[in-house]
DNA sequence: TTCGCCATGTAAGATGTTACATGATTAG
DNA sequence: CTAATCATGTAACATCTTACATGGCGAA
């Protein structure tokens, strides 16, 4: 299971509650993880009890008190015994790839809609992409000391997530034109 | 869920057992979505309960005996109700991604033979795609009267896998690349 | 004779989802 | 006044993974 690593990552980079890693999981971390904030607390009171994580409790003035968290020894080292073991690459489940092959026993037509709307949303998530590129990776004025390991690869990885909202894109303009062709309309 | 359909969808491309589902999942089917044996025969179950499969007791000769399922009337219902309800996109979990960023704070060269190593499955896979086109949806002689709508859709999807597996090599690449950039070798 | 394939399953445990529950603050 | 955001959790249920179990056939 990886959300414990997911989460040492997301502490590494920066401590928080539960909430806030629930919000990164909607954002950021949740382009490549996804997570729920009943599986995060669960996760977290877990890694507490092995030593993983370590909390501290922030009372804040206008907003509930909090929990914050961050990586313990322990963790560090669960997370370096992790990245050195070998992964398998990651079971796929696309919904939509079962519709397409479904449509061929009911109309195909129909289908045009939901694939339309499925390439909308991730026309939506590369423009957030590229605009947070722009944001945190814009235009450097020139050379600025030595590169941050941390902030190259988070380049890196965004620049995954564009090329992979890029690919499904083109791909879906591809099963449109498939779908045409099976059903022309007028 | 969606296992049930995609089983659905198997069904009626081809009846078969469950063991034979077990072996797709793991093949054409599995590109885009996998399940193991024990999932198969539960959710096979289920559905036979439900009224959405018909099994069939298939004596054979050298080989154990099999239950060979089809979809029922109901199944197909089911399936075209799925088709037509919206659904979203699905959740991803990219390992590979959390290591990257996990990289951060531990050895990023340690993590060069690990991407390769994904880089060379991916690229395994889309050899294997690609020879599965060649042989099922080859160079075709010419004008070969009304497109099969089945046959069509089967190769969109694939066209996506190949898409995919393109576009990981690529990234893996880029990834590689930035890799080395951080800790430069001899 | 040992290994892998065919073929079906059970059981335990880990993970993930959905619904419910509470309670304060801030913006409209 | 209403809704959204911050913040933490419990409980029930569904699903997925891993290990175990059985047994015949064919190939090396």
């Amino acid at each position: 299971m990886a959300l414990e690593h997911a989460i040492l990552v997301s502490l590494l980079e920066k401590p928080g509650s539960g909430y806030e890693l629930a919000r990164r999981f909607e954002r950021s971390i949740g382009y490549f993880w996804t997570a729920t904030h009943q599986q995060i607390y669960r996760v977290l009171k877990r890694m507490e009890a092995d030593g993983w994580v370590v909390v501290r409790d922030v009372a804040q003035k206008t907003r509930p008190d909090k929990k914050e968290y961050a990586v313990a020894p322990a963790g560090r080292e669960a997370l370096s015994r992790w990245l050195h073991d070998p992964i398998e690459p990651e079971s796929v489940r696309h919904d939509l790839a079962v519709k397409i092959r479904g449509a061929a026993f009911d109309d195909p037509a129909a289908l045009v809609r939901e694939v339309e709307r499925h390439q909308g949303l991730h026309r939506d998530r590369l423009a957030h992409y590229l605009a947070g590129e722009r944001r945190d990776f814009g235009p450097e004025p020139g050379a600025c000391g030595p590169p941050d390991a941390g902030r190259e690869l988070q380049h890196a990885v965004l620049r995954g997530g564009i090329a992979y909202e890029r690919m499904m894109i083109d791909w879906l303009d591809d099963v449109l034109a498939t779908l045409h062709r099976l059903a022309p309309g007028p």
